[in-house]
DNA sequence: GAGTGGTCTAGACCACTGT
DNA sequence: CAGTGGTCTAGACCACTCC
């Protein structure tokens, strides 16, 4: 290891692992550092970038770097499209009580704040692609954040899109007034007489746009998981493509694929 | 945007998702842009890091700082867990043609280079919960490395771990040699006897360690995808836990989820 | 050899935290 | 207020790429 600020990274990546330094603990002052290693400032700092960029370490502003804690992660199965289809058909009032990320996360809806917006936009190549239609066909741009009510920032950004002219024979979804629906989308999409199939998800990790960061307040050097959840119906059409970016140190995603028998 | 790197990775940043710089582009030389936004070089260079750790570009030591091409991802489907278990138990020759990686990215056998080694180990905490059986329990690891024959590193990291008692019935099944074997795991645990009833797997993002960062050859700045395979057979004993690191920039992970008619 | 990014120094000043 | 990290400078030398 020639570099300097490779050593001294490796040096303290030791002492964590091996416990001498344990989560919540302070690590000496970069200039302590400086002085121990017979480096300067700046090439200290170099090292702790490293170790804050692979997750070990967090820097806080005026009162030091510490030992980062294991993140206890939100989870999120796709049993909740399953649960959520049965529920579609419900009556009102059971409807109003759980929704799928409570059913998951096991609190209840006072625990959650919502907030939703809506928007009509023409299908751009991205989309039109995922929906097998043509370009600048209609569609209903809906966003959502939730987070819980403990927090500032939402633990999820999701934009849904639906197909204009499929739904448009319920004017209440067009109306973003009308969120949260109880139920869920797989209840939205029942008032127009949609029944879904299958939903296909497709997952990738990457680092967050600057916006994104902003809005998930996430630490710097955590990536994101980019889902993107496609609901495809009886007749095989695409009826709703979204977008959910999840901050990839709290979330963790469950999946469970049943096999046929012998 | 009080911050002078800031402003810099702003300017650049809007240039590039204007598409006045496209992907495969040089950037003009750190120098050059120290001169023009009458900066030091490394302002600049705290700039390009930040557009770097965003995925924008690339950094090519003596050649310049290159604007990214997106990548196109390998697919990985749950899809893979049922074809699997229908090919098990086909005859040999059947089985030894094409393996679930092979059927998930279209590939021939010999597209692939796959290398595999064993050890016996005690189940320590995390493995002995997951497994739902002692600590100290004797565990057979499996380490896999597959790689496109064109390219130097592998594209997955993957530790499986078998319960020992499990399937020594079949000694053939402790030997790396055996390696790869035509039909894969779920073949494997058919000859002892084992079906299985359903595949967990567990997704989360995260920054690579340094080794693994080093092994899969990612880009500084780039994040991982961990996933934990849970295999469980028809008495809901947990008989395979796999864990697979794959690089977030260039996978995929597909999952579908069927849905019962109302 | 010319041009590029990679590492490092030694110090300055600012912004934030806690007493 | 003292102590901490955050930003920035101006320049040095090294390592790599390509002609």
């Amino acid at each position: 290891m020639a570099v300097a600020y490779e050593r001294i990274a490796d040096e303290l990546r030791a002492a964590i692992r091996a416990g001498e330094l344990k989560p919540g603990d302070r690590l000496p002052a970069e200039s302590k550092l400086a002085e121990r290693f017979r480096r300067s400032v700046p090439t200290v700092r170099e090292a702790l970038r490293a170790l804050r960029d692979e997750g070990l370490i967090e820097k806080q502003h005026g009162r030091g770097n510490f030992v980062r804690r294991p993140r206890t992660p939100a989870l999120r199965s796709n049993l909740r499209h399953q649960w959520e289809k049965g529920r579609a058909r419900e009556p009102l009032a059971e409807r109003a009580q759980t929704g799928a990320t409570e059913h998951d996360t096991g609190l209840t809806v006072g625990d959650l704040v919502f907030h939703a917006s809506y928007r009509t936009i023409e299908a751009h190549r991205d989309l039109a692609e995922a929906f097998g239609l043509p370009e600048g066909t209609a569609l209903l741009e809906r966003t959502y954040r939730t987070r819980y009510a403990a927090e500032n920032a939402p633990f999820s950004l999701v934009t849904s899109y639906l197909v204009h002219d499929l739904i448009a024979r319920n004017p209440a979804l067009l109306d973003e007034s009308n969120e949260p629906w109880p139920g869920g989308s797989q209840s939205q999409l029942y008032s127009v007489g949609i029944e879904l199939d299958r939903v296909e998800e497709r997952v990738t990790a990457r680092p967050p746009t600057p916006e994104e960061a902003a809005e998930l307040e996430l630490p710097p050097g955590t990536s994101v998981l980019a889902l993107r959840k496609t609901s495809i119906d009886l007749d095989d059409r695409v009826v709703d493509v979204s977008d959910v970016v999840l901050p990839g140190d709290r979330t963790e995603l469950l999946f469970t694929t049943p096999l046929e028998r012998w």
